[in-house]
DNA sequence: CGTCGGGTTGAGTCCATTCAACTTCGGTGG
DNA sequence: CCACCGAAGTTGAATGGACTCAACCCGACG
């Protein structure tokens, strides 16, 4: 079931029922990722594209020095590597940071329908662009946010596009992630990134135990972050 | 003359002859804009976008402390804010670094011309998702690179885009920046930022005075940034 | 000549890192 | 049942990176 998309689409976008069954017919192709796996690996030239049903995933880039570093990061709903049907060669992997299962569709088709269906190209172009908005989102926190406001913001963000998908319960959301992969997403040590985690708790803003956040205190917790949901072009109520 | 957006365009894709035609018949605007003024306001609905044509911007998110941070550097032949062709609102502002002269296309021409042609669609899509791959590798320098690795790589980068639009003399390239500037694609403070330029002038991969950079040592220079330049999806060879 | 924007340097403080140790918890095998 | 192990989280101490505040230099310009 496609049914993530649709709602991630619809979100960001008026997605018309015609083209539902467009990108049914399209996402033919189904396929289940173990925690740990790569969806798709740094430096290959895939031959289809990959819509996250179900789990999380993140886009990385490995170091010379054997750091890494994580550039993007998807919820189910998220047609995590579209970019790649334009671009020759992957520069940079998609890890399963969680079971994950995926439907994909292959660039012939997406040709297709793309040089046949100039609304839905879009939508779907739409998509790569927001992604676009999101990375510019992590280098404004990585450059000029305190690590705290990263995290806060980080934790806002997430939650807004998981409410979207229906992955939230009231203000209570799953974040199955260890401190060490956090850690790579604000750039940090896991040792201070255990210590950011700890003044964030300390806030008062979120409860953060067991892999499961709640936020206690939303207006504080933006404003700790600075955040601002506009670049994330949804259309409707916010979080 | 829209000459620096054809070497663009074809050093990132096959560029058909039609096609430059229809895109100077969509690009019939002109502006002039001075040192300092924004190309686009954030905020604003923009109902055109920019190709820049001669001179140096940026984009840019201010934050709530009055703190800058620029999200990407832009030269002659780049789309600068084609994204706004997809999104309702910019979420950040368009600054001249230098004086600017720009191209114009309605967003009216440019959805009859994305209409009607799928494969300078593709070309243009393209453009926006390699957009994309560029902000990643800047996530990727904020969060996991040195400062002084940073800077090597931001002029990599810049050295090889510059060198696309036939704007390098040899190694040399023109850099009209201050060091504030600088410092806010950094995410350094001025002091900083200043101590970071010295370090990569005594490291000898470089001779940088008088807004003006010369790469003495390419190979090094490479090396401390740790840069690849695949993630700019150029076609044929290197700088 | 004075001023101003940009660059440079020093000193002190705070942030983030490394290295190291210790805890908790779930799983595994004796 | 318990001893052991490994993964994740937590904490302390010392080092080095990055910040602020402050001062000073220099060349362009009025």
């Amino acid at each position: 079931m496609l049914d993530a998309l649709y709602l991630h689409l619809a979100a960001r976008g008026n997605l018309i029922p015609a083209e539902t069954s467009l990108l049914a017919e399209m996402l033919d192709g189904r396929r289940q990722f173990r925690k740990g796996e790569d969806l798709v690996t740094e430096g290959s030239r895939p031959t289809f594209s990959t819509v996250l049903l179900d789990g999380l995933a993140a886009r990385y880039r490995l170091m010379e020095d054997g750091s890494r570093q994580f550039t993007a990061f998807h919820v189910p709903g998220d047609f995590v590597d579209l970019h790649a049907f334009l671009l020759e060669r992957m520069d940079h992997g998609i890890l399963a940071l969680t079971p994950c299962r995926v439907a994909l569709a292959d660039h012939v088709k997406l040709k297709q329908i793309t040089d046949a269906h100039p609304h839905l190209t879009k939508l779907l172009w739409r998509d790569t662009v927001i992604d676009g908005a999101i990375q510019r989102e992590w280098i404004v926190s990585l450059g000029r946010r305190g690590k705290v406001a990263h995290l806060a913001a980080f934790l806002c963000e997430l939650f807004t596009r998981l409410k979207v998908v229906h992955l939230t319960e009231g203000m209570k959301f799953r974040l199955p992630l260890t401190q060490a992969e956090l850690a790579d997403v604000l750039g940090l040590s896991t040792v201070h990134m255990n210590r950011v985690v700890k003044i964030l708790r300390q806030s008062g803003a979120i409860l953060w135990t067991d892999h499961t956040v709640i936020i206690t205190d939303w207006s504080k917790l933006v404003d700790i972050a600075d955040f601002d949901p506009s670049y994330l072009s949804l259309i409707g109520k916010r979080g």
